[in-house]
DNA sequence: ATATAGCTTAGAGTGCACTATAACGCAAGG
DNA sequence: CCTTGCGTTATAGTGCACTCTAAGCTATAT
């Protein structure tokens, strides 16, 4: 249930220098701390980090991440978290629609490449 | 059918400065220039740019399409280079399942504020 | 003729997100 | 008792992809 900075950066995937660097810029709470000082990574830290890893690795910039993360525990914020949420849905789409473009052009120019290498093969019977 | 950097900018989007910068550093070839040393680029030039744009934008990095496209004009390259683009079509598959599971996970949290308002918005009744 | 607006170059600066270093503390195992 | 192996802090460095500056050169418009 509780984890230590190590097996939180094993199960997040994210190096002990980004959990103390994120902490720092308060992307995630105030760690709670054992008796020698060492960082205490609850349950629901570790789910924090996995919703912050997802808007993080689809491209929301530490800035807005920090200012969504400061609002979390106050209820009157919830409209403006939706919003921002909203927003980053409106960023994965234009994303998504990118790397759709560049598949079809990349798959045209595979097949460019494909008929030339037919023909010079042909050639070659 | 010819176009000054300025024109290129307008219809590529990238600014003069990285224009420079991507001749300077091979993603693009060495552009032809007028009589006053100014560049002109060609139709072909510009489908060129568009194609780069497309892989540039799903994260191929600088050094990659440098590679690639200096391969260009070397018919003995097309192995390699439909490799590449194989490879980078992974790449983006394995984005798009990011930004799937991201927008799962944000739709998921919406969600979670709705019921929220909804219920807040009920004890006002 | 001179101001404006475009172009050139080499090289310096910026912003972001880490990533690493230095210098230190503590506590359990051989 | 001292080495190993964790942890801490503040601060510096890295890599990438631009982005801009400085200094200068034309050609056209007023």
């Amino acid at each position: 249930m509780n984890y230590s900075i190590t097996e939180t950066s094993r199960l997040t995937g994210l190096s002990k220098y980004t959990l103390r660097y994120y902490e720092k810029e308060e992307l995630i709470p105030q760690i709670k701390r054992d008796s020698k000082g060492y960082r205490i990574y609850t349950q629901q830290d570790l789910e924090w980090l996995t919703f912050l890893l997802n808007i993080r690795q689809t491209g929301m910039p530490i800035s807005k991440i920090k200012k969504f993360s400061q609002m979390r525990f106050n209820t009157k914020t919830i409209l403006t978290r939706r919003q921002m949420l909203v927003e980053h849905q409106q960023n994965i789409l234009e994303q998504t629609r990118k790397l759709q473009k560049s598949m079809a052009a990349i798959d045209a120019k595979i097949a460019r490449y494909d008929r030339y290498l037919k023909a010079s093969d042909e050639l070659k019977e």
